[in-house]
DNA sequence: GACCAGGCACATC
DNA sequence: GATGTGCATGGT
């Protein structure tokens, strides 16, 4: 019998400490897919004064934001950091965006999910993670995030050793998990959360933490591998 | 003042 | 394929 702990078990740790997190703050899926550009690397304070900004502006729809000058971008989004690089990757997803689907964020989102993840990852400046976040949040799709928080997570606690692909933690957490949306968002945004209060990067400091305790899943990850 | 944050692309080996 | 580097603001 096998008393390895499963990524239910996990997510059952971690959702009875924080409880709903209700991921992702935005009120569109537009602002969500600008979000998930502008959150690269940064902390989410930074990304909201952006989005305060870019709102303030009324710039915030596909049109405006496409015909809005990039310099005069880049300005809006300063708050976020890499201001510059995120404004050139904006601007990179809605020529993608203008090209594909006449700006029609609804029309992008009626392609199928795996055909859509190869489409968005061809623009410049879009990486896996933030294909996901765009899929998942904004396309509500059941695909499951993987972010820095969550490797650090799992490598803390010994369910991945840290140099997988994000193909292969994504496995990891997702291959038994029902395909069900809300629960992926709420998964990943456990991730962060816990991430944040617990798994700090210089302050390691596991006491409380939801995942501490549970068991490493090492042992049957091969047995888990094959499938996926 | 150092370190870190909800990445990504590119150069180099 | 693995590793290093640039991009940049704002909080701790």
């Amino acid at each position: 019998m096998d008393s390895a702990p499963s990524t239910l078990d996990l997510y059952a740790r971690m959702n009875a400490h924080f409880g709903d997190l209700g991921w992702w703050p935005g009120e569109t899926p537009f602002e969500v897919v600008v979000g998930a550009i502008l959150t690269q690397n940064t902390v989410w304070t930074n990304v909201e004064k952006a989005i305060a900004n870019l709102k303030e502006a009324r710039v915030l729809t596909p049109e405006r934001l496409n015909a809005l000058d990039e310099a005069v971008l880049a300005e809006f989004i300063r708050p976020a950091g890499y201001f510059r690089v995120k404004a050139r990757r904006l601007k990179e997803f809605l020529s993608y965006l203008q090209a594909h689907y006449d700006l029609r964020l609804e029309q992008m989102f009626r392609k199928e999910s795996g055909q859509l993840r190869e489409e968005l990852l061809s623009v410049h400046g879009i990486g896996e993670e933030t294909a996901d976040s765009i899929l998942l949040y904004a396309g509500n799709r059941p695909v499951f995030v993987v972010d820095a928080y969550t490797r650090r997570i799992l490598k803390r606690h010994e369910w991945i050793d840290g140099s997988e692909s994000y193909g292969a933690v994504r496995d990891t957490v997702s291959c038994f998990l029902p395909k069900d949306v809300s629960l992926f968002k709420q998964y990943h945004a456990l991730f962060v959360q816990t991430g944040k209060v617990f798994c700090r990067k210089a302050e390691p400091r596991c006491e409380g933490c939801p995942v501490a305790g549970l068991g490493s899943r090492r042992s049957v990850r091969k047995g888990e591998a094959g499938r996926a």
